[in-house]
DNA sequence: GGTTAATGTTTCTGCTGTAAACATACGGGC
DNA sequence: GCCCGTATGTTTACAGCAGAAACATTAACC
């Protein structure tokens, strides 16, 4: 994957050759044994071989590095969703799928999905955001109310709502993170007005 | 507040009178105005006007004083709830009321609230805590599915997940922290299987 | 081939949590 | 009234952190 453009083979010294990308890489995967908190940008820097400060060439800050990794991750939800919801049948069926998969890759993924959201600029853009996972479910949302935008939009926050709070319960430990629970939250969630 | 049970008309030196209370109460007002990542001991002992390492006598390490701050936190949530519940008629509305007060003071003491989820030894309890705010809950919950004990399971984690979700999700600025939409949220989510 | 901009490194500052050794003062037993 | 143990402070020290500043190396372009 990482490659240098020019011809000489990965000329290890001084210049790394795609460090931005390397950061962003070794990010991830520390993301999946480390907590926010305890993300370091030195340690980082370790992982990938390069001195502590070479990382403020590519990132202003760590807070610009932490979003780059929240890009990331929003981008991979999105993904995730789509490929959940297309095994299912009926339009229902479909909403339901998004919002298991939701839940589910904040349980796979916690400190990544936390993240997502602990970026004081929304990287999930409010509900109007650019990504694919809010593209989802407001486009999920639309069919399942027939159109009507007032309608629409509540079902999206009130369903938001739901699997975001499971979702977050349980990664701090205040509900069992057990498939089946969230399979019965989300089947039993009547989300319109009697 | 700070009195010295002794004599002594408050001696400034050295021994402080009530240190512990003193660092609570510290950090409390602290949280009105910093991030839970930037607390800090030392500007904590600072304020009390104390050396950095006293902290140590009373508090094992930071983990701990945090976690003596969001017991102090859940404390005053079920107290704030409990409040907003007299206020109503009927026992739905009762319920209703309590979910409403759950995302009102997540606004109005967003770095508290945070911290209460972000300990890892859950001091919110499961929903089998001992502290007020899981009582009401499970009491509300109860006395509007009529006593079934697996409904009201049901409902507790559905009620929580929607208010909790929608309290962190404007928290984290994906939703307006609009008081209007947090009533039409709750004053429409049906919570019952049809 | 030499200049310039991009991308590294070293070194430094001030902050943090916390361990260890030492100082003070309160309270109870003689 | 003195003395000593224990609780509660202080000072000092250390390692790790984010980030600023000055300097080194390399690649790209004229």
């Amino acid at each position: 994957m990482i490659t240098v453009s020019t011809s000489k083979i990965a000329a290890r010294a001084y210049h790394h050759g795609d460090l931005r990308s390397a950061l962003v890489e070794a990010g991830l995967v520390a993301l999946k044994t480390t907590a926010i908190a305890d993300m370091s940008l030195r340690q980082l820097a370790r992982d990938v071989g390069v001195s502590a400060t070479a990382v403020y060439r590519h990132f202003p800050d760590k807070q610009a590095l932490m979003q780059a990794l929240a890009s990331e991750g929003i981008n991979q939800l999105g993904v995730f969703q789509k490929a959940a919801a297309e095994g299912s049948a009926d339009q229902a069926g479909d909403f339901a799928a998004t919002g298991r998969a939701y839940v589910r890759f904040a349980l796979a993924h916690p400190a990544l999905f936390r993240l997502i959201f602990s970026q004081s600029e929304p990287v999930g853009q409010t509900i109007f955001g650019d990504n694919l996972a809010a593209q989802m479910l407001q486009d999920k949302a639309a069919r399942v109310t027939g159109g009507d935008p007032e309608e629409t939009r509540r079902l999206m926050i009130q369903a938001w709502s739901v699997v975001h709070g499971l979702a977050m319960l349980m990664l701090d430990r205040q509900l069992p993170a057990d498939d089946a629970l969230i399979d019965r939250v989300i089947d039993s969630a009547t989300l319109f007005p009697r």
